[in-house]
DNA sequence: GAGTTTGAAACT
DNA sequence: CAGTTTCAAACTC
């Protein structure tokens, strides 16, 4: 399974992903384009999470950057801490998943929600937006701005000092702009170098690079990794490069995303590059990226979370990796696919869909990386390369803060994400699947990195992570080199196999991550691995189309053909580059392609409607023909329809679903008769079988043979024909004919009796 | 089942 | 963005 990756997919996926130059040239952003966050500007109304996500968090040994707002706050990357972010408005009083790792400690700060800091170093810090304050110094963490914040960085040293970092507000501001992910905004960056003892933020802005979709805010972290705690900038250590790079969509719940890292104490081993696609998301509400380091007790984890949502849903992507202390190479590629658990969703329009997306390595780093134009959304697992380990190794003597991460050398972890995506005909089944809103975090302790995508709306992240047809899946190539991906729809994450789904034995961050575990079996739309599995999708029948055009409705559905009747299909894995490209292709030309249709309307209108509209001319609407017909909504504003006949009053429509009622009470009623004629056979046959078969309950009439009755037949016209011969009355005759026949039944009987009495057993 | 109709997707 | 072509599903016979 896992060898359906071809190493020239590679090639395929966005170079914005494969080039790890780009991210280097990235973190390596002048200092002069690094602004503080204005935080004198006031801070615009709450807004959803959507429009705000961090796009990047970079963990590097960049030193430019603007200072914390509190200069003795301590890097918290130091020491295996994890570090969460939460830009304001992303959260609304609501703590993450993570929070129930262990014993949080909570500070009521203004904008903050809560701080968690369990015992595993996890700090956990939701902001609210709105509550002007200073941050609760208890922590010994910066003091934030009530204004201009957007983004809360903190983390806890490894002296166990907390960091808390701020965003200016402006990082928010996109969010304003209302659509489903099509706000273009210019992108803010967000730079955070965090050197031991010396974290520094800086926010950015940039031109907009996308060509389309929502406003792209992008959010680097750099941070030294040095155990030894030096407190000059320029001694940093870079051992770990970890981007997030998140979009949101307008008028979505606050997500989190928990990022995680392993630092080591020794020079990282693991030079490995993994990145890893995050398939897009229909509208998950809070997408959590966990990385937890080796066991090894040198290697302590470190992860951030960005807390987004919580009410509607919770998306979380958890990335485990593992550190080996080993000051050794790892010159292995250990790919090791991950269980994915998907996140139910509350409130979710209807199934879900999973992508899953299998990093081949363990890198200690995680990027999320965020493709314009794509729209694909990456995770890229970064580990230093020699020279930052070798500095490490010698007492992080390197006192060089322009030292950029390694580039991936190596990729040893195996990351899945999984996230769910409401799928179009999904929607058309108007049989929506509840999906829980608990985010679920799942840890591992050994190498293996899981990213896990909650199950529901994520609308931030949509304009990305729901560009990927749902279901699919990035798979490592095995054997393909350092990196190598596949695009699974999501049926065939179930057909990989098991070792794939490596159970995930949580010993580190996460004490919840337990149940989660169990159950950490990838689920689509919503459905168990064998409900999905069960559902069956209308076959194809494309002929030209290869089935990767949006004709194909497998492909369109982000599904593999099975069971078509295509002709030259390659909507399969033997054809991964093409339906790669195949798919770029759709995207390009439309970011939504693989979005459902139909989705929620506006405040007071009908909850499902063509997101799009139809176009019909000739059918009034009242066919097939018309997605909206189709899909039973009524056409709407937003349909370019003529002659339409599909809206309430319409009398043809009233009579067609009059006429689609009767058909369809008629269709039940004959199932209904159906089903019950088959119970009472198959009931007569249960009552009957045991008696022929077992010769325990065998019945009289059993002996009532053809040969039987013949015989009594024989009896009776016998005794009719010496009736006549006896000139005997009518009356007579019948009686005596009566007379023989039941002597003929005694007989039987009687036989019969005599006859389970001489083989009571298999007579 | 073959042929026609239809409208979305793709193309220019 | 509009017009045209292509395509596969829906529909008809």
């Amino acid at each position: 399974m896992m060898d359906v990756v071809s190493p020239e997919l590679n090639s395929l996926l966005p170079d914005e992903i494969m080039d790890t130059e780009a991210i280097a040239m990235e973190e390596e952003l002048p200092t002069e384009h690094l602004a503080a966050p204005p935080q004198s500007e006031p801070e615009p109304p709450q807004v959803p999470m959507e429009t705000e996500l961090p796009e990047i968090v970079s963990l590097c040994p960049t030193t430019t950057s603007m200072q914390m707002t509190s200069t003795d706050a301590q890097c918290s990357t130091s020491s295996g801490t994890q570090l969460l972010l939460a830009p304001s408005g992303l959260i609304s009083g609501t703590t993450t998943s993570a929070k129930t790792t262990g014993p949080a400690v909570t500070q009521n700060l203004p904008k903050i929600s809560s701080v968690t800091v369990p015992a595993n170093h996890q700090l956990i810090i939701n902001k609210v937006s709105g509550a002007p304050a200073a941050v609760g110094k208890s922590l010994g963490a910066a003091v934030l701005k009530p204004e201009g914040q957007k983004l809360l960085v903190a983390g806890l040293s490894k002296t166990g000092q907390p960091i808390m970092l701020a965003l200016p507000h402006t990082w928010n501001k996109p969010a304003t702009t209302q659509s489903t992910g099509d706000a273009k905004a210019q992108p803010t960056q967000i730079k955070m170098v965090t050197t031991v003892g010396k974290p520094v933020i800086a926010f950015t802005k940039k031109p907009a690079v996308s060509t389309a979709g929502p406003m792209i805010t992008k959010l680097i972290i750099t941070k030294a990794l040095n155990n030894k705690g030096l407190s000059s900038p320029a001694s940093v250590a870079p051992v770990v490069t970890g981007r997030v790079v998140t979009q949101s969509t307008p008028v979505t719940p606050p997500r989190s995303i928990t990022f995680g890292e392993t630092i080591s104490t020794v020079p990282q081993n693991t030079s490995g590059n993994s990145k890893v696609a995050i398939s897009p998301l229909k509208s998950p509400s809070k997408l959590t990226v966990v990385s937890v380091a080796s066991q090894s007790p040198n290697s302590p984890q470190k992860s951030v979370t960005l807390p987004l949502s919580v009410a509607l849903g919770q998306q979380i992507l958890t990335v485990q990796q593992s550190a080996t202390t080993s000051p050794a190479k790892a010159g292995t590629s250990q790919s090791t696919a991950q269980t994915v658990k998907p996140v139910q969703t509350v409130g979710g329009v209807g199934t879900s869909q999973f992508k899953t997306i299998i990093p081949l390595t363990t890198p200690p780093n995680v990027q999320q990386i965020q493709v314009p134009g794509s729209r694909f959304h990456y995770v890229r697992l970064v580990t230093a390369t020699t020279g930052s380990s070798t500095a490490q190794s010698s007492g992080s003597t390197n006192t060089n803060p322009s030292i950029q991460p390694a580039k991936p050398v190596m990729m040893n972890a195996a990351v899945r994400m999984s996230v769910p995506i409401v799928s179009a005909q999904t929607i058309k089944q108007v049989v929506p699947k509840p999906l829980t809103s608990a985010a679920q975090v799942v840890t591992t302790s050994q190498t293996p990195q899981r990213l896990i995508m909650p199950a529901t709306h994520l609308p931030q992240i949509q304009p990305n992570l729901t560009s990927l047809p749902p279901g699919t899946v990035l798979a490592p190539a095995h054997g393909s080199g350092n990196m190598g991906y596949a695009v699974l729809p999501a049926p065939y994450v179930t057909q990989i196999p098991q070792p794939a789904f490596v159970t995930l034995t949580s010993s580190s961050s996460f004490s919840t991550a337990t149940p989660i575990q169990t159950q950490a079996r990838l689920s689509l739309n919503g459905l168990s691995t064998s409900e999905a599995a069960s559902r069956q999708r209308k076959p194809c029948n494309c002929t030209r189309s290869q089935c990767l055009k949006l004709y194909c409705d497998c492909f369109a559905n982000g599904e593999f053909c099975n069971n078509c009747n295509c002709v030259n299909c390659f909507n399969n894995l033997d054809h991964e580059s093409e339906r790669l490209k195949a798919i770029k292709a759709c995207l390009d030309r439309n970011p939504v392609a693989f979005k459902p249709k139909i989705g929620k309307g506006k405040e007071g209108e009908s909850d499902r409607r063509h997101s799009k509209g139809c176009n019909c001319k000739k059918s009034g609407c009242l066919k097939n023909y018309c997605e909206c017909y189709e899909a039973k909504i009524m056409c709407s504003s937003m349909c370019k329809c003529m002659g339409c006949k599909n809206f309430e009053e319409s009398p043809e429509r009233k009579t067609l679903m009059h006429l689609a009622d009767a058909a369809e009470v008629r269709v039940q009623q004959q199932t209904a008769a159906k089903t019950k004629l088959s119970s009472q056979i198959s009931d007569l046959l249960t009552r009957t079988t045991p008696a022929i078969t077992s010769g325990g309950g065998k019945l009289p009439y059993t002996f009532v043979t053809k040969e039987v009755a013949e015989a009594t037949c024989d009896c009776l016209l016998e005794q009719a024909e010496q009736a006549e011969l006896t000139n005997q009355p009518q009356a007579v005759a019948e009686r005596l004919i009566l007379e023989e026949f039941g002597r003929c039944l005694r007989r039987i009987i009687s036989f019969a009796g005599k006859a389970k009495t001489d083989c009571p057993i298999n007579c």
